[in-house]
DNA sequence: CTCATCACG
DNA sequence: ACGTACGTGATGAGA
């Protein structure tokens, strides 16, 4: 018997909308601002409807135009509440996913999908065939018949109830025609359908058990005694006319019957990339599954002996490094792959790695050779005493140049991105999290060598990519060599004084301990003080302090909220002092401890791939946030030192972003301060207050100001930083913008190039893509907006910090300097400095900085010596 | 695995 | 009426 499958498309749409967008819940967005929760969530319900042993189905929709019932009654579904933005753009997403499952999605002007469902299911039944229908919405209910199940949707899909014609009667003591008069009794608030005031769905249901249907209640109206009777007799026609509305249209006039609507096949490859463009990669890993067992068309060789190896080292090769972990200072090697496009070898780490061939082709310019993470690969050689040169072509930093959102992505997904699918998730390999492992050598060799058969396939490619964006220099001049240096800076490490450290460990965990008591008694319970939840509960609970329900899952508690307690309660000067130091001891302290090797140093991993802006992030540990502003905190910098003998030099930009936009928006006042060596922000104070002498508090208003232009700034947020109203802060705003027009031009120009090109671009031609400016929701448009203008003057600081570490690397090799580079953050450097370089390193450091590149403003640098971080000041 | 919090430029 | 500054990483709690 022929079996067919009809579903409510907007129904299940809603369900799958509001299942995950309940109140506060931020929607699940791709990568690109395009809200994707309900395809998410409808593509697992329909998973579920529709398998693969479905044969015939079609999905309905509702239109926008007008139906019948809207033209007989025109209350009907007035009062609901408008469609979100954020499901509307998601329908035609829907619409294209079942299209892609080969199956049919219909909806036409005039009918609701009810009435199209209706028509079918009874067409169907009539043909004897059994339907499957799926909603979650009661109506459907009168379809129910012999040959007809309504599937209606609970929770999501956890709960489904399966009406048959026996169960309806065990639900509601009624039969399937009688679902129809329950309705009309009833009424439906929200498609303001009336029924019978006053008549809910106990009474209905008694009604139709004694009269059996509406026609026959209303016959004997007169039988009916008291309040019921009377307001049957008042509300006859309103009856009458909700039994219209409700009533299922079975003869609708459609262009589809039930025997044309077989499902086709599934467009495979089309619904991965659909996958993709939505970043809904667990959809793809699943669809691959299967395919996985399904070999590539080639054949990896293995090179098992390293003359096997060495007779391949005569050409250019890509060669892939495979690592055990991110972290490759401690990583094992699992194989290396090899290709020259037409074959595609691996090896392992130990013929590798014992092959004095080997060593010389890496260190062998001759050859030129293209990696993925050129930085990883040198940090492991030199932990093993070896070295590469001659690698023109490094995979993740082209991608990420030709598209900075492509950094944090893995390698399948990276190649994918150029069209690429020859390649599985490493997740689909080795497993995840605590179950990764080496699964048969065969299946992981080939996993190797087919990374780097794919970063030979697709050099030539984001090359010329590369090329017609202006942006080839950037990868030749820039990313490439700072690999070299950063892998550099990240395997010399910093030193780590050990004494100092535990000497540090000790007074805060008694301090921290102390404090904990004191805050317990003066709770007069126990809790635990870490806890964001607890502390809430007795701040504004037990003890009853004014608050701000501000966080979606209770009270806030943080820094901002406790200030404004302070003074209120003995506590809240505890809990502060309690917070401040458990982030030292845990972070700083306890953090360190566990990513110091075995050389008494921390070896941090510099990502260059990652940020959207093309700064650098640091991690295990981050260097690039070691405490500084208190006076407690900044007493971690004593615990990292240089070497022996040796002293520390740190040299830093000063207001290099607003230097930066001075000199991109050329900004004729701001230039000039800043080539008169002024104070900047003291400078706009008495430019903005017309004054010849300003206050510290003028002052800082100036300095938020020019930050916040920096950032995009927005009234509200200033008025909140420097504690004025929101209108006097757009005052200030308005002022400054006056004062500099020219950063008021650019601001608007490069809006306006950012929406016309999608993206926006450094002093060296880095880009940001920024696909939030089309998006229809105002925050999101109005976050691109701020970072159409951030994004230039961010990512051109990084810029020129990045050109003044390789002109210092360079000069500190060409000259055969002891000093080292070993620490950047974004805007100053630390490097380790023997004594008899240290006169000549305080002069040369600063100048390369200030000479990397040439503005229309100078660039300025101020240098510190010190004997540990924090005698840096 | 997500959230709240807080460290940095 | 809306929602409220750019870029990061690490931690403990709690689901």
């Amino acid at each position: 018997m022929k079996k067919i499958t009809l579903i409510d498309g907007n129904s299940i749409l809603f369900r799958a909308y509001y299942a995950t967008a309940y109140p506060g819940a931020k929607l699940m967005q791709s990568s690109n601002g395009t809200y994707t929760n309900a395809v998410f969530a409808f593509v697992g319900m329909f998973e579920k409807m529709v398998t693969s042993e479905t044969t015939d189905v079609l999905v309905a929709f509702d239109t926008k135009e007008p139906t019948k019932r809207h033209i007989a009654y025109e209350g009907y579904k007035a009062g609901r509440t408008k469609m979100p933005e954020e499901l509307g753009q998601q329908i035609p997403l829907v619409n294209q996913y079942i299209d892609l499952n080969g199956v049919v999605a219909y909806s036409k002007a005039g009918y609701e999908a009810d009435d199209i469902i209706g028509t079918l299911a009874k067409q169907a039944s009539a043909k004897g065939y059994s339907v499957d229908i799926y909603s979650s919405d009661k109506d459907l209910l009168q379809l129910v018949d012999e040959q007809i199940t309504v599937h209606l949707l609970k929770k999501g899909m956890r709960e489904v109830h399966d009406f048959t014609p026996e169960k309806l009667i065990e639900t509601y003591e009624l039969t399937h025609n009688q679902m129809i008069d329950l309705k009309a009794l009833m009424g439906d608030a929200s498609d303001n359908i009336p029924g019978i005031p006053g008549v809910g769905e106990k009474t209905a249901i008694k009604l139709l058990k004694e009269y059996e249907t509406l026609e026959n209640i209303l016959e004997h109206q007169d039988d009916i005694k008291g309040k019921l009777g009377e307001r049957i007799r008042e509300h006859r026609d309103s009856a009458i006319m909700s039994k219209e509305l409700v009533t299922i249209q079975l003869d609708c006039d459609i262009e589809y019957d039930v025997d044309s609507i077989a499902k086709k096949d599934i467009k495979t490859e089309d619904l991965i990339h659909f996958y993709q463009d939505l970043d809904l990669h667990v959809f793809v890993k699943k669809m691959e599954m299967p395919v996985k067992q399904e070999e590539s068309k080639w054949n990896h060789i293995e090179l098992k002996s390293v003359s096997e190896l060495e007779d391949i080292l005569n050409q250019d090769l890509s060669l892939h490094f495979e690592f055990s972990d991110y972290n490759y200072h401690k990583a094992e090697l699992w194989g290396i792959g090899l290709s020259n496009g037409n074959n595609n070898y691996v090896i392992s780490a130990d013929v590798a790695l014992s092959s004095i061939g080997f060593d010389m082709y890496l260190k062998d310019e001759k050859y030129q050779k293209y990696v993925y993470d050129l930085k990883a690969i040198k940090v492991f050689l030199l932990w093993n005493k070896l070295d590469i040169k001659g690698v023109s072509f490094d995979l993740l930093l082209a991608a990420y140049l030709i598209n900075s959102h492509l950094g944090k992505e893995e390698f399948k997904r990276i190649v994918s991105n150029f069209y690429y699918e020859d390649i599985q998730y490493d997740d689909n390999i080795y497993g995840k999290g605590s179950k990764k492992a080496l699964p048969e050598k065969d299946i992981y060799f080939h996993h190797i060598a087919s990374k780097a058969k794919a970063i030979y396939a697709l050099k030539d490619e984001l090359i010329k990519n590369l090329k017609d964006d202006e942006q080839l220099d950037l990868l030749k001049n820039i990313e490439l060599p700072l690999s070299e240096v950063l892998a550099e800076m990240e395997f010399e490490g910093l030193r780590v004084d050990k004494e100092e450290l535990s000497k540090q460990k000790e007074g805060l965990n008694t301090r921290i301990n102390q404090l904990e008591k004191e805050i317990i008694h003066l709770a007069g319970r126990e809790f635990n003080v870490s806890s964001p939840k607890q502390l809430g509960e007795i701040l504004f609970e037990d003890l009853d302090l004014p608050n701000g329900k501000k966080t979606k899952t209770g009270y806030s508690t943080n820094v901002d909220v406790l200030n404004k307690l302070q003074g209120k309660h003995p506590i809240i000067e505890k809990i502060l002092e309690y917070r401040q130091l458990s982030k030292l001891y845990s972070t700083y302290i306890i953090g360190l401890e566990q990513n110091l090797f075995e050389d008494d140093k921390v070896h941090t991993i510099y990502m260059q791939a990652l940020t959207t802006t093309g700064r650098l992030s640091s991690l295990d540990p981050n260097l690039q946030n070691i405490p500084i502003r208190t006076e407690e905190g900044r007493q971690i910098r004593k615990i990292f030192i240089p070497k022996e003998n040796h002293l520390f030099l740190g040299a830093d930009y000063s207001q290099i972003e607003l230097r930066v936009l001075a000199s991109m928006a050329n900004v004729k006042k701001l230039i000039e301060a800043f080539n008169n060596h002024e104070d900047i922000h003291t400078k706009t104070a008495k430019e903005i207050f017309h004054q010849d002498e300003v206050d510290s508090e003028q002052r800082r208003a100036a300095k938020a100001v020019n930050f916040g232009i920096i950032y995009g700034i927005g009234a509200w947020s200033l008025s909140e930083d420097i504690h004025v109203s929101p209108k006097e802060a757009q005052r200030f705003i308005d002022d400054y913008l006056n004062l500099y027009p020219e950063i008021k031009t650019y601001m608007e120009d490069i809006v306006t190039y950012a929406k016309e090109n999608d993206y926006v671009k450094t002093i060296m031609n880095r880009r940001r893509y920024i696909p939030e400016l089309k998006s229809s929701v105002y925050t999101q448009r109005s976050f691109g907006e701020r970072t159409a203008l951030n994004a230039p003057i961010q990512g051109s600081a990084a810029d020129i910090l990045k050109k003044a570490m390789i002109d210092l690397y360079r000069y500190l090799k060409k000259e055969n300097k002891k000093s080292k580079i070993l620490l950047q953050v974004h805007d100053e450097l630390i490097l380790d400095v023997v004594q008899e370089e240290l006169e000549e390193m305080k002069e040369i450091v600063p100048k390369m900085m200030r000479k990397a590149v040439s503005l229309k403003v100078e660039l300025e640098t101020s240098c510190d010596v010190g004997k540990t971080w924090y005698d840096l000041k």
